[in-house]
DNA sequence: TTTTGAGTTGTTCGA
DNA sequence: GTCGAACAACTCAAA
């Protein structure tokens, strides 16, 4: 006899409600993890390596660790039955096909009698428990997050004493996936991301309010990874600033809110993952992706804030949250590619890469989202640029054709009398213009 | 029911 | 260089 805890994107041991519940159902655990081909074909190459190593850390944790490869309506069920479980413990998935893939083990495991048993989800509210007055979900962010606040969350439990963990080895086929030797990945695991946390909190939490916008000071907390995979939950962080209780600890509590807010939306209406969320957008004329989706890829348009975005991208599996937004400003408008195909390439590269978080905000950004602001929001790339990294330090540490260009040409290198230097291209279009153009294309769908 | 006010992340123009 | 207004009138929560 013994319980399952079948990991997913909870890969800690403390503040783990489920795994309390299993080891409160029986004290002999058995710990899974089931690769799922289904998640694995789309995930990159750094989301797979960077999970590779989290599994590493849990099973190291741990002891071991029980991981299969294939569909987990057969895998978690041959499991639960070698094991002779009653049951397998996970955190809900609140995601579209998690939900539909745990249906299908909650019905296969009930053919042998096993119940699958949900409790607690990667969020500090589940989503859809938020409501307004009426019932209904918010549309809009600020009053889902005054909400989501006076809704409250318990205290972050321990991590559970006494587990006697049933431990088979990691299965050594899992190693084959490690990181592509000129990507720099972070460190994975538990431990890694309360490291980070602490750290976060002690040296870059007080002037996050201004400073995390700014790419070249690189004063984000860079948490995105680890809530990801679950190897801190947000609770963990909000006790945390709670504790601190500054006006800066509040400004990071919003951006907790907006990871909330968008597995809300992405929940209620699960087709806005690959829909246009205000289905009139829709009707928005695009450009068929072409050679400008590809230089936008690779980092070549010779806008230098933009390239330098991308190329981060490429280089460590992770971009910079404001840069995020002015190079997809600059897919969907400037360049006038559909959203969903920059959100297939953030996806693809992204090691944080969510698809709540991803896709709401690339619709966002392209004015089908949850913006009820207008839609002439068109980001400037070189005023972008001048405002968010003045002195050039991150395009430069990016973009080395640009390393030695002087600071008043290195967001608009197209100026310098001397010309481009070698290797970096010309701008691939005029900003300007394609403004206007976005501008006109928007108005055509407009009543 | 009606009204009111506010809305993550912007840009440009002209004084 | 800095500042405020205009952009164009939408959506939605709450009073």
């Amino acid at each position: 006899m013994a319980s399952v805890m079948w990991f997913r994107r909870d890969l800690r041991l403390a503040d783990n409600p489920a795994l309390l519940d299993a080891v409160a159902t029986d004290h002999q655990v058995v710990p899974l993890f089931v690769v799922d081909p289904r998640l694995w074909r789309p995930a990159g190459p750094t989301r797979r390596a960077y999970l590779t190593a989290g599994l590493c850390d849990l099973a190291e944790r741990i002891g071991g660790l029980q991981v299969r490869r294939g569909d987990p309506v057969t895998e978690v069920v041959a499991v639960a039955r070698a094991a002779e479980a009653t049951t397998v413990h996970v955190a809900e998935d609140f995601g579209p096909y998690g939900r539909h893939r745990d249906e299908q083990v909650q019905r296969a495991l009930a053919e042998h009698g096993i119940a699958l048993v949900r409790t607690g989800s990667p969020y500090a509210v589940s989503p859809g428990r938020v409501r307004n007055k009426t019932g209904d979900p918010y549309q809009v962010f600020t009053p889902f997050s005054r909400a989501w606040a006076e809704h409250g969350w318990p205290k972050p439990p321990a991590a559970p004493r006494g587990v006697d963990w049933q431990r088979p080895l990691v299965s050594h086929d899992l190693y084959a996936a490690s990181a592509p030797d000129d990507l720099a990945l972070p460190r994975a695991g538990e431990s890694a991301a309360r490291r980070r946390w602490r750290d976060f909190l002690e040296h870059s939490l007080a002037e996050y309010a201004d400073a995390r916008d700014r790419p070249d000071l690189d004063r984000t907390s860079r948490m995105s990874v680890h809530l990801k995979w679950g190897e801190i939950h947000p609770r963990t962080m909000l006790a945390d600033l709670a504790a601190v209780g500054t006006p800066a600890a509040a400004t990071y509590r919003t951006e907790l809110a907006w990871r909330e807010f968008y597995a809300d939306v992405l929940y209620h209406r699960p087709d806005s993952a690959r829909e246009y969320l205000k289905p009139e957008y829709a009707r928005m004329p695009y450009d068929e992706p072409a050679e400008a989706l590809a230089a936008w890829q690779q980092g070549r348009t010779g806008f230098p804030i933009v390239d330098a975005g991308m190329r981060q991208l490429r280089a460590e599996g992770w971009m910079h949250n404001r840069v995020r937004m002015i190079v997809a400003s600059f897919l969907v408008k400037d360049l006038h590619v559909e959203w969903q195909h920059g959100a297939r390439h953030f996806l693809h590269w992204l090691v944080d890469g969510d698809l709540a978080s991803n896709n709401h905000g690339w619709q966002w950004m392209a004015g089908s989202g949850t913006d009820a602001a207008p839609y002439f929001r068109i980001f400037n790339p070189i005023t972008q640029g001048k405002k968010f990294d003045p002195d050039g330090a991150y395009i430069r540490r990016y973009v080395p054709e640009l390393a030695d260009v002087e600071d008043r040409y290195v967001h608009e290198p197209w100026t310098r009398p001397e010309g481009l230097p070698g290797g970096y291209p010309e701008p691939i279009v005029d900003h300007g213009e394609e403004r206007r153009e976005a501008l006109a294309r928007y108005e055509s769908i407009r009543r």
